[in-house]
DNA sequence: ATTACTAATATACGAGTAC
DNA sequence: TGTACTCGTATATTAGTAA
């Protein structure tokens, strides 16, 4: 009954990566109970019962036709498959953490406005532990990182409050503990070891849409002095647990 | 009841993950009932009962100790967590092949032997659609691809029957489609678009040990020829399905 | 054709208990 | 402490049926 998030069972999970692979996480697929049925070895009325529950645990949205339904996996039954997805990488690749590359790019210069704001800057201190350059190092991703980005919701972020002040309200955000590494401008490393800087963040808004290919870091120092970076630099960004 | 392969319910095979989490694919892990059964969120009655199923299907060896008891994945078990993995990858990945690196290397020269054998010939012919050149090329995988190796699983295979004549008997063995492609002496590309050779087959003995840096190729035609390697060069193989 | 209800049945679950 | 049995109960499933 509840329109909220709610927990669904393994059977129901196992439906839910059945739809997916039909093409419900780009948009709406089309299925129907019987076709569905015959694949979970189960009768159609289990599988409408599953699609029923998945719906009401807000995994799922549903849109009746004549012949069939139109699914869609909701934001939050993705993040139930990219935790499912996380453990089997940890299970075969033995890797927790999400790496992602791409280029620097001088960005908007947006973000040096929004950090330096006392709202958020206050909760830095508390919850990063660290007062950020007050600036952010844009990254452009590339083609695969920027689907890749996506494994990041199966990590535990660090919340980051939204607040207002008299003219406007700030949005929540999410940080997550980084390492950047200098890879080199031509895609080579550059020098031995030096290259790498351990104690920054990725930020993100907490609703971020899919595939976008910009990744902004904050840090406690100037990165592109730290680390030497020039536009067009390539990056690889460690990106792990709180 | 039944020793043999079993199916197993998506209860089981989370069960299954979580133990293989712990190192139940490695080696034999300590679990106790107690413990699964709070990750599990459900009464130990029901872990005890889920890693019972997971042994009566094959899955699982299990061991008991005073204290608990040690766990251990079958090979079967591995495939059925293969099998789901794949799964997620093709879901987030988009990647049904499974791609492995790794250089060439002049073997053994004992594939020369056995696959030019009429009672494995007579099978090539009929199964894959052509009599593969007298010998296999070689490669040997880097690290990563001989753990991704174990991917390969989840890839319905050709199989080869084994057969015997009047001194020996000889193993059966899986074929899996593949693309070789030829990355370079020292891991650049060489020429545009010509060092790709299609219609090849990677060929294992159907008991293969995990781990195994060792990869077999046959193709109709030489190889080495075809493709201008050398003992060194750098590979591609790109497994698919059958 | 669909989806989804109701009702009978099969299965899973957890409390208690034995070892 | 373990695991795993029995057994009463809760849940899931399927057949039949309605919309």
């Amino acid at each position: 009954m509840s329109q909220s998030t709610g927990r669904v069972g393994h059977d129901e999970l196992a439906t839910l990566k059945l739809v997916a692979l039909d093409g419900a996480l780009e948009g709406r697929a089309t299925v129907t109970c019987a076709a569905l049925a015959d694949r979970l070895d189960a009768s159609n009325q289990t599988a409408s019962r599953r699609l029923q529950r998945l719906e009401d645990a807000g995994h799922l949205e549903r849109e009746m036709t004549g012949d069939g339904q139109r699914v869609a996996v909701t934001s939050e039954g993705e993040r139930a498959l990219q935790r499912e997805y996380a453990d089997y990488r940890r299970l075969f690749e033995g890797d927790a953490d999400v790496s992602l590359s791409g280029v620097v790019t001088s960005g908007m210069g947006e973000g040096r406005h929004y950090i330096s704001l006392s709202g958020y800057m206050e909760q830095f201190r508390d919850r990063l532990g660290y007062e950020p350059f007050a600036g952010t190092l844009n990254v452009e991703l590339d083609e695969e990182s920027a689907r890749a980005r996506a494994r990041m919701d199966a990590l535990d972020p660090i919340g980051i409050d939204g607040w207002e002040d008299d003219d406007r309200t700030y949005g929540p955000a999410f940080c997550w503990p980084a390492t950047v590494e200098h890879v080199g401008p031509e895609g080579r490393r550059n020098g031995a070891d030096g290259d790498r800087y351990a104690d920054a963040h990725v930020i993100a808004p907490k609703r971020t849409h899919h595939g976008d290919d910009q990744l902004e870091i904050i840090a406690p120092e100037k990165l592109r002095d730290e680390l030497a970076l020039d536009d067009g630099d390539h990056l690889t960004i460690h990106v792990s647990e709180q």
